[in-house]
DNA sequence: CGAGATTCATGTGAAGTATACCTTTAGGCTTAA
DNA sequence: AAGCCTAAAGGTATACTTCACATGAATCTCGTA
């Protein structure tokens, strides 16, 4: 019986025309043939990476920006297009995009470079060796034959804030050790006061060339929102004015054009599964507040135990109201906490740092502040919407089995 | 009343420790001559 | 004797702990008007 309606709901489900032409259009990591408002900026990079075409090593390049300005994908735009041009001159040009702040990926400088190796199909060990015997095999490597790399490096600013800057020397300075091969750095930072604190000597060679992306403001985000639906969607499948609302909601946050499209994707996803074949305006609220809500519960999947409890501990002591809370009170239920699972506590030194971590990571607010007689602490508060803490909770206790 | 000292609760940096993992090397075992 | 495997030795990165000192404004203290 059960299989029958399953059957039927599938069937149905086919038969329906999908709201999507094409939803790859919408995700994040899609590269558009047209970037609208970005002609300017688009003309420069290719202005400065051109001579890659003729073998000769391009400045680096230093881009800022906040989030969803379009850094990434006008970088990437430009250098696919130079790879279009290079595969059919057959040139040897490669390039590499790497994004610094993914965990366990490129967050160390360690990390980076057997990352960067693996880009090139060498396998480093995850730990063990001295760093500098990795930049030795990962130079050996690159030089079995000639070639101009270009090395793209995102949110680079986080990289250094964690680890200190002597990455960018070393980096900048992997050039003079190869011979065969020509290595340009495009770095990519959502700080814009990000080279102030770093060494000048380094500021100098990686920020030859410096680009600074404006944000988008809502008719261009508007503009980009129609490009792309243009081929995500089939046609009349929006109901007025839900993309101006989009933008709207984007533009209020520094005009982010990536928030905007994936504002728009979820909202669509939405009304799909309702059934729906038209995406109305509420669903765009129902899908800011899913897009939190994922962005929460991804974190709280892929992080280690100690974060998910010191999380769970903040968003208790929320929900009695106690807002805003400091260190010393999140640290007493953590330890409550951790002493339910059987699990050992940290000290509160590093809970500190797994306090300010979840700050980096844009689920919570911290902020060190004085209290005068009363000490020294940092006040805490949540970086969500109060609607989805339940939810996160909730997942939060079923995967610590509490 | 106000300038300076005090105080609290925690921030923060440096150094040390535990763990996991790497390469190298030496010893033991097997094999083939 | 040569070849191969294994286990120990020596080394590193990372996450975390320990220790010690830094912070900074509310509060206290005390001299002064």
């Amino acid at each position: 019986m059960r299989g029958d309606s399953l059957t039927k709901f599938f069937n149905n489900y086919l038969e329906k025309p999908s709201i999507f032409l094409n939803k790859k259009v919408l995700q994040s990591n899609y590269t558009p043939d047209m970037i609208p408002h970005r002609n300017e900026q688009i003309d420069y990079i290719a202005g400065i990476l051109a001579p890659c075409l003729r073998l000769e090593k391009p400045s680096n390049l230093f881009l800022y920006g906040k989030t969803g300005t379009g850094k990434t994908v006008v970088s990437k735009y430009v250098t696919s297009q130079i790879l279009k041009v290079a595969k059919q001159k057959n040139l040897s040009i490669e390039i590499i995009y790497l994004n610094c702040k993914l965990k366990k990926v490129a967050d160390t400088e360690y990390r980076l470079i057997v990352q960067l190796a693996k880009e090139f199909g060498i396998e480093i060990p995850p730990t063990g060796l001295p760093t500098d015997e990795v930049y030795k095999i990962f130079i050996k490597h690159l030089e079995q034959r000639e070639r101009l790399v270009i090395l793209i490096l995102d949110e680079i600013d986080q990289l250094v804030k964690k680890t200190g800057d002597e990455i960018l020397y070393n980096l900048t300075r992997i050039n003079s050790e190869l011979n065969k091969v020509e290595l340009s750095i495009i770095g990519i930072s959502n700080d814009l006061l990000f080279m102030d604190n770093v060494d000048p000597r380094v500021k100098s060679s990686l920020s030859e060339e410096e680009l600074v992306f404006a944000p988008y403001n809502a008719l261009q985000i508007q503009d980009i929102l129609r490009e792309r639906s243009k081929l995500a969607f089939r046609t009349d499948v929006i109901q007025e004015g839900v993309i101006e609302k989009c933008a709207a909601y984007a533009a209020r946050e520094h005009g982010d054009a990536r928030r905007a499209l994936e504002l728009l994707r979820v909202a669509a996803e939405l009304s799909e599964r309702r059934g729906d074949s038209k995406i109305l305006i509420k669903d765009i609220d129902d899908a800011e507040e899913k897009i939190e809500k994922d962005k929460v519960l991804d974190i709280v999947h892929t992080q280690p135990k100690q974060f998910q409890l010191t999380l769970l501990a903040i968003l208790d002591l929320c929900d009695k109201a106690v807002s805003p809370l400091f260190t010393g009170d999140v640290y007493e239920i953590y330890k409550d906490f951790c002493s339910v699972v059987k699990l050992k506590p940290l000290t509160q030194r590093r809970v500190s740092d797994i306090i300010a971590e979840l700050d980096m990571l844009g689920i919570i607010n911290a902020k060190v502040i004085s209290k005068g007689r009363y000490g020294r602490t940092k006040e805490i508060r949540m970086a969500i919407p109060q609607s989805t803490v339940p939810t996160i909770r909730h997942t939060l206790k079923e995967g610590l089995n509490l």
